[in-house]
RNA sequence: GUCCCCAUCGUCUAGAGGCCUAGGACACUGCCUUUUCAAGGCAGUAACCAGGGUUCGAAUCCCUGUGGGGACGCCA
C-alpha cells in the first residue's frame, strides 16, 4: 500500500498458472493486475505454465489458458516457459543444494510423514514433517535402494520476513516453517522450488499473486538465498523480487471463489456474451479503486493503475454489478465489432436465418439500437435473430390487451391498414423507409397521426405491432427506430399476419 | 488446532488525525415521463465489529478481544 516502484529497475512480471483446470476468473484478475503493472511501468508481462503436476496437468487446459488470455487481450511478450521441459535442470539444482548442505535426502514414506502430521495435529501443534532424515549421513539401513525425496534444510531458529508492497512487513518465526519437499521421490520437482528457479531465470522483478501464497513466501525466501548464485550476472535484476499479495476474490458466502459458490471459468463468461473489456473493468474494481471512478477503458486502467490503491481485504464477486458494467461497455462498443463477435461466437443463435443477411448494412443499424439496451453480445444476437428472419414468424398473441376489447381491436387493425398504405407510399421504390429518408421522428409523427385519426391510444396501437414485427412483446429496439430500418416487405408481411390475428 | 492475513452501507469501495452530521457505485424503494417496450431523470433507505488507550481532536495511530478468511501436501 505504501511502497512505490523503484524507477530504474526494469519491470518484469508473470502469470504462472497450472494447467489443471479451465482458466479461473481469479487468475484473470491476477493476470490483469500483472499486465496493467507491466504496461504502466513500461515493463514486460510474461507467462509460465506450471505443469509440474504430471498427474493432473492437461494440454486442453493449457490451450484454454492461452485462448482465454488472447480473448482478453493480455498476451505474453516473450516465449512461454513450460516447467515440464526443465525437469533435468531442476534436478541438478536440487542435487547441488544437497551437496552444499542446503537440502537433504528424505527416505520417509508418505504414510510415515502423514502419520506424524496427524499426531502433531492431535497435540495441538502445526502439522509438520518431523525432520527425521535431516541429519542423516547415509540412507537408513534397509532403505539403501529405496526412492527418496529431497527436502529443504530450512533454518530452525530466527525469523523470515519480507516487505509486501500491499501489506507491509510480514514475518514468520522459522520454527513454524517446514522442511518442505523440493523434489518428490519420483523425481518430479515441486511448486515452491521451481517457482524460485524460474523467477530468477526470468528476471522477474515483481511477484504479484493471490494472498493464498503469503504462506509460501518464506519458503521461497529461503530458496532465493540458497540459489543466489543462479541470478544473472548482469545485475539488472533484483536478487529477490518485490512481492505484492492480492486479496482473494470471494463467493457470496465470503469464502474463496470456487465452482461451488460461483461461476469461475473464464470461458463461461465469454459464452454468456460478456465483452472482455467489461469483464476486465469489473475485475479491476475488485480490490482496486481510483477514487469514485467505476468505468474504465483498457487505456484508462493502464494509465491509472497502481499497487498503492490495491485493497487488502477480500472482495465478493458481485454479479449484479458485473451486469451493470457489461451494459455500460455494451453501449460504447463499436457495432461493427459486435457483429464480428456475433458471427464468430454466436452463429448458433441464428437458426432459420440465412447468415448472409447478417452482412446487410441494416444489421449494423439494428445493432446500434439494440446495444443501447442489452448487456451481453449474446443478447444482441438473440434480439437480432427474429428481426432478420424473412417474412412472418410465429407469435403468441394471447397476452395482447385488445383481446379484452373488440372495438379497440378493430380500430387498431384499421390503423395498421392505414400504416401499410402510407408505408408503401413513402417507400418510393426503396427496400426500407430509411433508404427513402424516413426516420424516427417521421414514424413518430405518422403513428401519432394514425392514432388520432382512428381514435386509439398510441400504446394500444404499438403493442400488437411490436409483437408481430419483432416476434416479442418487448424488444430491445424501439418500434419507431425499427420500422424505418427493416425491409418494408418483411414489415408488411408481418403486419398482414397481425391483421389476421 | 497452529501460523499468517483482514475488518466502512447487503455488495464493490472513497477515506493517509480535523475537510466526515462518513462520499460514490451496484442492488433495492419511491417519484417524474406514462403520447412505444428492457430507456432516461430525480429522490430515498442503508455502514466506520467491540472495548481500552494516544491526542485538544480518531473511521483514520496503538493494544486487547471478537469475527471472518487463508495456509498448514511428495497440489499449484
Amino acid at each position: 500500500m505504501r511502497y512505490s516502484v523503484s524507477s530504474n529497475a526494469q519491470v518484469r512480471v508473470r502469470f504462472a498458472p497450472s494447467p489443471t483446470g479451465w482458466l479461473h476468473i481469479g487468475g484473470v484478475r491476477t493476470t490483469l493486475f500483472n499486465y496493467l503493472f507491466a504496461r504502466k511501468h513500461g515493463g514486460k508481462f510474461l507467462l509460465r505454465i506450471e505443469d509440474t503436476d504430471t498427474e493432473r496437468s492437461e494440454q486442453k487446459y493449457t490451450d484454454d489458458i492461452l485462448s482465454s488470455l488472447k480473448w482478453l487481450g493480455m498476451e505474453p511478450e516473450e516465449p512461454i516457459l513450460y516447467q515440464s521441459k526443465r525437469f533435468d535442470l531442476y534436478k541438478k539444482v536440487a542435487d547441488d543444494m544437497v551437496s552444499k548442505g542446503q537440502a537433504y535426502r528424505c527416505y520417509c514414506t508418505e504414510a510415515e510423514v502423514e502419520a506424524t502430521r496427524e499426531q502433531m495435529m492431535k497435540e495441538g501443534k502445526k502439522p509438520m514433517y518431523a525432520r527425521t532424515c535431516r541429519n542423516l549421513t547415509a540412507p537408513p539401513t534397509g532403505r539403501e535402494h529405496a526412492p527418496f525425496a529431497i527436502r529443504s534444510k530450512f533454518p530452525l531458529t530466527g525469523t523470515t520476513s519480507f516487505k509486501d508492497m500491499i501489506r507491509g512487513e510480514i514475518s514468520f518465526p522459522n520454527e513454524d516453517l517446514d522442511d518442505f519437499v523440493i523434489i518428490r521421490s519420483n523425481g518430479v520437482p515441486t511448486y515452491n522450488f521451481v517457482v524460485v528457479i524460474d523467477d530468477i531465470e526470468m528476471k522477474i522483478s515483481h511477484v504479484i499473486r493471490g494472498d493464498d501464497h503469503i504462506n509460501n513466501t518464506p519458503k521461497q525466501m529461503y530458496l532465493y538465498a540458497a540459489l543466489n548464485h543462479l541470478a544473472p550476472p548482469d545485475g539488472d535484476a533484483p536478487k529477490v523480487p518485490m512481492f505484492a499479495h492480492l486479496p482473494m476474490i470471494l463467493g457470496q458466502d465470503k469464502k474463496k471463489l470456487s465452482k461451488r459458490n460461483g461461476e469461475t471459468s473464464t470461458n463461461a463468461y465469454r459464452e454468456q456474451g460478456f465483452l472482455p473489456e467489461a469483464l476486465l473493468n469489473f475485475l479491476v474494481r475488485l480490490g482496486w479503486s481510483h477514487g469514485d471512478q467505476e468505468l474504465f477503458s483498457m487505456q484508462e486502467m493502464i494509465d491509472l493503475f497502481n499497487l498503492e490503491n490495491v485493497q487488502v481485504s477480500g472482495a465478493v464477486f458481485n454479479t449484479e454489478k458485473l451486469m451493470w458494467i457489461a451494459g455500460e461497455h455494451m453501449k460504447k462498443a463499436d457495432p461493427t465489432r459486435l457483429l464480428k463477435i456475433i458471427q464468430t461466437d454466436f452463429g448458433k443463435c441464428f437458426s432459420g436465418v440465412s447468415l448472409p443477411r447478417l452482412k446487410e448494412p441494416l444489421t449494423i443499424e439494428l445493432i446500434k439500437h439494440i446495444q443501447q439496451k442489452v448487456k451481453l453480445v449474446k443478447e444482441v444476437a438473440e434480439q437480432l435473430h427474429p428481426l432478420l428472419e424473412k417474412g412472418v414468424m410465429p407469435v403468441d398473441s394471447s397476452g395482447l390487451k385488445w383481446n379484452k376489447d373488440a372495438d379497440t381491436k378493430q380500430k387498431v387493425k384499421n390503423g395498421i391498414e392505414s400504416l401499410i398504405e402510407l408505408g408503401r407510399k413513402k417507400l418510393l421504390g426503396n427496400n426500407s423507409l430509411a433508404e427513402a429518408g424516413v426516420g424516427h421522428a417521421d414514424i413518430d409523427g405518422i403513428l401519432r397521426g394514425i392514432c388520432e385519426q382512428h381514435g386509439i391510444k398510441l400504446g394500444d396501437f404499438t403493442g400488437p405491432m411490436r409483437l408481430f414485427v419483432t416476434g416479442q412483446a418487448t424488444s430491445a429496439i424501439g418500434l419507431f427506430d425499427l420500422l424505418p430500418i427493416l425491409h418494408w416487405s418483411d414489415i408488411e408481411e408481418r403486419l398482414q399476419a397481425c391483421l389476421k390475428a
